[in-house]
DNA sequence: CAGTGAGCGAGCTTCCGCTTGACTT
């Protein structure tokens, strides 16, 4: 028996099944050793040199794998053909002790591939895994260095990172940004154009129409022309600045006759998407669904786990030659020749690529053929499922037209007549000629559009000839402000990351979920991101005192240097060698030089219990009331919300002990509970707001006598689990 | 489902990236 380890359990039985009975196929689950947890683990007195452990997660799974290894004739590393994928067989053949680790790679899972493999190993490759090392060593050294500093300077429990400290800046930065924003005014105009019935082209005598048709003509043959220049110039956005100048444009047009300029038409295509990665996958399920990075990845976690999709944590673009095959084939069938398109695309710059993208194992799996899955999960599979197979097909197409209308003053002596009386020479022309544009586009062959249902305007422009002459039906200026860059969402934070190669498709949602549990953002009623108080107080200091840490493009100046060492051209002890010790240097003068930030507002208030002032201090979970006895007295108080005025000012006495008053409050997650204004004393508690009656009252439950809630949704139910009471 | 702060000096907080599953909603 020979043992294979790859790192998920799922590839694991994938290619058990190829390999058969002469093979036992089992998963690393993952990294199985990493530096230590609770100290900073790297000798950096001794060359860096790091101290690795098996964490206790890992334990179990290695005994295992051990064991198996034993027994084996002899053991081969499968694990991913990327940085972390070389390390984590390097770390397996360190804890299972193999003398002389055979090391293998493929790139998609079926049984050829597989067998080619197996048939050609290589030994591991250090310089790869010493890059790994590098990014490792440094990522510990930033983040356990760093947030130490934010413990002293600010507050216990903070924390710093590669990643986290500047996903964390991009939204302080866009937040500032917004601040700053002053809205400018601009003006556009618009005008309401037909096809000219009551002139030179007229209109068959026995034509049926109503006078308003006469006039205006009908509703087809008329169009919408947007002001694009004036006098040959274009009008840039921020040209017509305000009503004054709108209205003397306006008053210019309004005598116009509105001739037809140029026609252009075109053949203009629209190209499928490439298939998703990672990234792509949860910024789209994000913008389509609403599901957050984190659902996307469970969802995906289970498709993977009942092998229908492929993996989900990738950020490759390539397409195995069997699911090209499989698409061409369904797509001749299913929709004709003239739909299929072969493509190949190409990943982004730092990708790693261990894996293919996200897509379909069987394209002929259709979406409704696929039965007995949850309903989310067929809405994501559905929609993997159309991103790829659309990847492979025809360029949809489009008739556009542009149109542009010339408007000019009506033929009239304007000549300019001197104040003397005397006719001068002919005033150069400058008598407001202005130029409007109207844009058509009409689906002429759908394409991949059959399959991934895409947002696209259509709108017809009525059969048009250069030199025709147009009834003005209406015209309009519309004022218009400039608007701040939007707020960070999941969607647009994670597309932002990935520029700038921050982070990984294994880490995007973890570090979403980091910085909010840290309190650094928050999520508003739109779902979109904000820095805390806390948030803009750690950046600043970390932008004042490392701002080549929060850099945006610290991570790619890293990553050059690990291709330097993943090449052997350097020694990863060199390259951590040069970013720490002047690191090192600049945090041994911070500590001494930065103060500790007072964050402390004064109040009116008196405490309740020592009479002691009071005051406003900013931890972890927000701004609080504190007293300044403390330690002696550890009185504390919320600050006043909206949400906890309103329930104070309900009076709710506590149906339990009948002397406290029903309070909101908010758990250590955040979550909102209503609970007893005499805690510890009484531990009455519900999630639900208590039910008001309209008398202004709490009510009861008509069976067994507890409280009423009202739930979000407005259902109104009875607090206890044992009673069933709802309307 | 009931936090947070200070400072002393017990022990603890903290990083990123690779996995899944055990929790709970």
């Amino acid at each position: 028996m020979k043992l294979v380890i790859v790192e998920s359990p799922a590839k694991g039985r994938n290619i058990q099944s190829f390999l058969g009975k002469d093979y036992k196929v089992l998963a690393s689950m993952g990294h199985v050793r990493d530096l230590p947890k609770s100290e900073i683990g790297v000798d950096v007195e001794n060359n860096f040199e790091p101290k690795y452990i098996i964490p206790t997660k890992a334990k179990k799974n290695l005994t295992l794998l051990k064991k198996e290894s034993a027994k084996a004739e002899e053991t081969i590393l499968a694990t991913d053909e990327d940085r972390e994928g070389e390390a984590i067989s390097w770390h397996l053949a360190e804890a299972l002790k193999l003398k002389d680790p055979k090391r293998i790679v493929f790139h998609e899972i079926t049984e050829d591939a597989i067998n080619e493999a197996i048939l050609h190993p290589r030994k591991i490759d250090i310089a790869l895994v010493n890059s790994q090392q590098s990014r490792r060593i440094l990522d510990r050294l930033v983040g356990y260095k760093l947030s130490p500093f934010l413990w002293k300077k600010i507050s216990r429990g903070l924390s710093a990172g590669r990643v986290q400290s500047v996903a964390v800046r991009l939204v302080v930065d866009r937040e500032n940004e917004i601040k700053a924003f002053k809205p400018d005014e601009y003006w556009t105009v618009q005008a309401e154009l037909c096809k000219c019935h009551t002139r030179e082209s007229g209109y068959p005598e026995n034509a049926k129409l109503t006078l308003d048709s006469r006039l205006h003509g009908n509703d087809n043959e008329k169009f919408v022309a947007t002001l694009v220049k004036k006098d040959g110039k274009p009008i840039e956005k921020l040209d017509i600045k305000n009503q004054i100048e709108a209205d003397e444009i306006l008053k210019d047009l309004e005598n116009s006759d509105y001739i037809i300029g140029k026609v252009e038409k075109k053949e203009t295509k629209k190209n499928p998407f490439a298939p998703f990665t990672t990234s792509t996958l949860q910024q789209t399920a994000s913008n389509k669904f609403g599901f957050s990075a984190k659902f996307t990845m469970q969802l995906a976690q289970k498709l993977y786990e009942q092998g229908h999709i492929t993996y989900h944590r990738t950020d490759s673009l390539n397409l195995s030659e069997t699911s090209l095959e499989a698409s061409k084939k369904f797509i001749t069938e299913k929709f004709g020749e003239n739909y299929y398109n072969f493509r190949k695309f190409k990943a982004k710059e730092n990708a790693q690529e261990a894996h293919e993208a996200i897509r379909p194992t069987r394209p002929v799996i259709t979406p409704e053929s696929l039965g007995g899955i949850d309903a989310k999960q067929l809405k994501l599979y559905t929609l993997i499922w159309q991103r790829f197979v659309a990847c492979q097909m025809s360029s949809a197409i489009f008739d556009a037209t542009t149109v542009d209308i010339v408007a000019s003053r009506h033929c009239e002596r304007s000549e300019a007549i001197s104040t003397s009386g005397i006719a001068s020479s002919p005033a150069p022309r400058n008598d407001g000629e202005y130029t409007f544009r109207a844009s058509g586009q009409v689906l002429k062959f759908d394409g991949f559009l059959k399959v991934y249902p895409t947002k696209f305007s259509e709108a017809d422009l009525p059969v048009l000839q250069e030199k025709e002459k147009l009834d003005l039906v209406k015209i309009e200026s519309s004022q218009h402000f400039t608007e701040p860059p939007p707020r960070f969402n999941e969607a647009s934070l994670i597309k932002a990351l990935e520029k700038f190669g921050i982070g990984r498709p294994s880490t995007y949602a973890p570090t979403l979920s980091t910085i909010q549990t840290r309190n650094y953002i928050n999520k508003n009623d739109q779902k979109r991101f904000f820095p805390t108080e806390m948030g803009v107080l750690v950046n600043n200091v970390l932008m004042e005192n490392f701002p080549e840490i929060v850099d945006v493009d610290f991570t790619a100046k890293m990553e050059k240097e690990l291709d330097e060492v993943a090449e052997g051209k350097d020694t990863w002890q060199k390259t951590l060698k040069d970013f720490y010790i002047p690191f090192a240097k600049k945090l041994e003068e911070k500590y001494k030089e930065v103060k500790k930030e007072n964050t402390d507002v004064a109040t009116d208030k008196i405490c309740p219990e020592c009479a002691k002032p009071m005051v406003e201090k900013l931890g972890r979970f927000g701004r609080f009331y504190a007293c300044t006895g403390f330690p002696e007295c550890k009185h504390t108080e919320s600050l006043e919300t909206k949400e906890s005025k309103e329930v104070k000012s309900l009076n709710i006495d506590c149906p339990k002990c009948k002397e406290g008053q029903i309070i909101f409050k908010k758990s250590k997650r955040g979550k909102i509970f209503y609970g007893c204004s005499i805690y510890p004393k009484c531990d009455f508690a519900v999630w639900d707001k208590p039910f008001i009656n309209k008398d202004g009252k709490s009510d009861f439950c008509p069976k067994c006598k507890s409280i009423l809630v009202e739930t979000k949704k407005g259902i109104i139910k009875c607090s206890s689990k044992e009673c069933d009471f709802k309307t």
